[in-house]
DNA sequence: ATTCGTGAGCTTGCATGGAAGACGGCATGC
DNA sequence: GCATGCCGTCTTCCATGCAAGCTCACGAAT
């Protein structure tokens, strides 16, 4: 219990821009993240850590980890002594994640639109997404579009100054990606969003930090009353 | 890449009610997790896995990935090759904390007064928790207001039906709970809490989702515009 | 035919040791 | 006096080994 000299006070990881030292810890959840969310290790699939460490030509420990961070971030489960799992979305967890993610975002809008010093260099970049996203309308480009989409948003995020609202949105964002990228194609094409987009930039650029608000909100739960028939309707127990 | 089996689907941690099987991991977690809420190890303290692992009488192993999951939820931090950091929080943390919390519990207000089966059982909780608050005032019981106080807002996410946003306002609550105690004394008699609870309370009972939501958020808002001063009056450049 | 017990082969939990990095004090050079 | 480079010590990182628990197939008994 010494606590060894007075050392700095620093702070919660929040501010810090740390670029996380390269370690294998590291590499296999990046590795992990990114197999997940990709879907090559679909939902439901069962492995186990030895086999993951020899794919990833490190031992036992890394992995493991890694693994203890995705589990608290909701992309897996480890089922003691009998392996790991990779969680699958119900409807209802869909449900769950865009309600909050509306929400969040409601209140990133109305962060960024009620300060001046956040929201000048924000609205630079949500400018240059949102003709970017007029591009790929134009051009039919589904895929350049979703990547339009996701900048959009995650601008909104991690700009309005809040770096744990940003990191709670970028969590349950990641749990539902797979399902997202799922979706992507069967729903008509996506016009609305854009002017949705729109008129949350333009409500953020008047400082108009209740609409913003309102904007950014409603925008996320119509995408919701959209996707969540299209699941049901698929019979989608998870996905 | 052998998916083994078609085992049972099993969905994320979400719905689970899961006691945590009893494991050294998991001792080691709560031990480190109580003592840095209960202030034992105070912010700025640091520490190393050993010296952590021959007082809780294990090996460093379960200490290391204990502090793993605490890393994730921003109570300490690991600094390479020099050992772990407990958190602490400045006034600006404090204010993305009850941003946060204040965002979600609105949401949290909402969705309960908008299901009917949910926000019965809800309704019968909070009414007994508000008879206790208003017992602890009338006895000017410090304690057993703050207790009360915690378990209202308790109640209010964990049956709100949203396991993620449950997940979310526990995680940023655990962060600000030591900030929360050292405040406490330094407040005026909190009578308005007691009000703007059975506000909140009536609200739900009507069914009213969008008045429930707005006053939910307001309380926490009224919250934060008193501490707030009161971190800047002290100053008190981290707690 | 069906049930139940048993054991082999998985799995992770945890302990431990060696390796490499970070810090701080001390000696050295100016 | 002051800066600088070196080295001992402390720390985590990672690999590995053993132990214990879980699953499932197989075989025996009913």
């Amino acid at each position: 219990m010494t606590a060894r000299g007075t050392g700095l006070i620093v702070g919660p990881p929040s501010e810090a821009i740390e670029a996380k030292a390269p370690s294998l810890v590291e590499d296999a959840y990046r590795a992990m993240k990114t197999a997940v969310r990709d879907n090559v290790f679909p939902p439901g699939y069962q492995g186990s850590e030895q086999e993951i460490a020899i794919r990833l030509g490190m031992s036992r420990t890394p992995v493991h980890e890694a693994l203890i961070r995705l589990q608290e971030e909701g992309l897996v489960r480890v089922l003691p002594k009998r392996g790991i799992l990779v969680c699958a979305l119900s409807p209802a967890d869909m449900r769950e994640i865009y309600d909050l993610i509306a929400t969040l975002e409601g209140l990133a809008a109305e962060l960024l639109a009620g300060d001046e010093a956040l929201r000048r260099p924000a609205l630079e970049r949500l400018d240059a997404i949102n003709v970017d996203m007029r591009t790929a309308l134009d051009q039919d480009d589904l895929d350049a579009w979703a990547q339009a989409d996701d900048r959009f948003h995650r601008e909104l995020v991690e700009r309005c100054g809040n770096s744990r609202l940003a990191r709670a949105v970028h969590t349950v964002m990641d749990q539902s990606h797979r399902a997202r990228m799922l979706t992507l194609r069967l729903r008509a094409k996506p016009v609305r969003s854009l002017k949705e987009h729109l008129a949350v930039t333009s409500a953020i650029r008047k400082g108009d930090a209740v609409k913003a608000g309102t904007l950014a909100r409603a925008h996320r739960q119509h995408a919701r009353d959209e996707l969540m028939p299209l699941l049901e309707t698929l019979g989608m127990r998870h996905l």
